[in-house]
DNA sequence: GCCAACGTTGGC
DNA sequence: GCCAACGTTGGC
């Protein structure tokens, strides 16, 4: 199994709709090293959601691979922020896991704490400057986010 | 294939 | 809202 982080924006799906809705397709991520993590997804594997632009950024909770990817939808989707025409049915561009839902954590680890766990100091997450919005985490970097809570 | 300009991310 | 840092685009 494997662990996984995604970065998602508190006020667009946060936690607590990804609580709501059980499941959801991880659509619209745009970035190609990020499209390659996504697509290397198996059934089963743990993804520590974090919340960004949030008033305190930090991870919220865990959901968990139900289904591998598939063709991102919005990539068709004409007048869609996500539309991208280099993309045909036969050569997509874009690809989409689907998250289910397992936890939210009572209380969630600050960026702030997370700067302070020695394991996470070299996770790109931590590295000054890096935007990636999907990144994958060691089983060490893994088990000790789930001791924290 | 280089690289400047531009757009986006994300912490503060 | 600002701005640093980065990825992407497009002209050459």
């Amino acid at each position: 199994m494997n662990y996984w982080l995604v970065k998602t924006e508190e006020d667009i799906y946060p936690i607590d709709q990804l609580k709501k809705d059980l499941e959801t397709l991880w659509d619209g991520v745009r970035n190609f090293q990020a499209r390659n993590y996504l697509t290397s997804m198996n059934k089963g594997d743990q993804v520590f959601i974090y919340h960004s632009n949030a008033e305190i950024p930090g991870i919220t909770g865990i959901a968990v691979i139900s289904k591998t990817a598939i063709p991102d939808p919005l990539q068709f989707l004409t007048g869609s922020d996500y539309h991208d025409k280099r993309s045909t049915k036969e050569k997509p561009l874009w690809f989409s896991p689907t998250f289910k839902f397992k936890f939210k954590f009572k209380n969630k680890i600050a960026l702030e704490e997370l700067r302070n766990i020695k394991e996470l100091k070299d996770s790109p997450l931590l590295r000054k400057g890096n935007r990636l919005s999907v990144m994958p985490l060691t089983e060490s970097e893994a088990k000790v986010l789930l001791s924290q809570k």
